[in-house]
DNA sequence: TTATGATAAATGTATATACACATACTAACT
DNA sequence: AGTTAGTATGTGTATATACATTTATCATAA
């Protein structure tokens, strides 16, 4: 058995591939707004939330606290959340800004359109999917 | 219904903080190696074709052709692959190094034990995964 | 043979990603 | 109060990622 033919398997391969075609899906249908799918994911995390230290939205999104950093530093470019003080002086609490609120609302739909059609493609598999992946934060 | 309900079930979210979970683990395993997981896809993709042009490792991955290019730039400057002009001057033809073979053979144990990881904890659903993940070229 | 359209790769730019390290602040112990 | 350990964030660096554009080459038609 030639050793190519494991590798081709590669569970990190397949699923980061999968992971571009699919930010790329949702980027697609957010052409012309402004904003990407990175940038949505924290604002509909704020919008859930209300306040959130960046580290709590790095625990949402599941990534890298310094990544997350580098986001919100891009969305308040953009002006579309705000930064506080928290009562704790180390901590900067983020929220959405008016113009994050109106962004969101004009990207609701697109969101919803993608994540249709995706969830169209996977049909009856999707909660396999969604039970798969959720089992990650055992690594 | 709020609609944070909706945006927590989203599926690009989830894909992409399972693939940088994924990522992780696999680099994790790569410790001290002097690659990592990305790096390791080239080197076995280059393994199992030999002489590859830089658009045929982009097809490969499932990735922009550019993207693939710094890749390369990387694995240029580690001496891991031997790059030579086509028949075709246009193209760039790459291939594995002697160093690059070596650095492969010890890397192969380290992914086989984070892939083993990675399907132990998926077990029986890995099948399902998989063929989800492959409908994904239809985006 | 020359003009034209197609293809391969590189580059500029912006963002995503995380690790190692630094800084500032808090909390808790002495 | 002063020391010390822990926590929140930022920065430097390297790499990942892709789009828009450019350059070089090829292939084909006039």
């Amino acid at each position: 058995m030639k050793p190519e033919v494991e590798f081709s398997d590669c569970m990190c391969l397949s699923i980061r591939k999968a992971s571009r075609h699919i930010t790329q899906a949702y980027n697609d249908e957010f052409q012309g707004l402004g904003i990407n799918i990175t940038q949505f994911s924290v604002l509909a995390i704020l919008f859930g939330s209300g306040k959130e230290s960046i580290t709590n939205v790095a625990h949402h999104l599941g990534a890298d606290r310094t990544t997350v950093t580098r986001a919100i530093a891009i969305l308040e470019k953009k002006r579309l959340i705000n930064i506080v003080l928290g009562d704790d002086k180390r901590e900067k609490l983020v929220a959405l800004s008016k113009k994050g609120t109106e962004i969101l609302d004009l990207a609701r739909p697109r969101w919803k359109s993608a994540q249709s059609k995706i969830e169209h493609l996977l049909t009856n598999q999707i909660d396999n999917l969604k039970s798969n992946l959720g089992r990650l934060h055992h690594l």
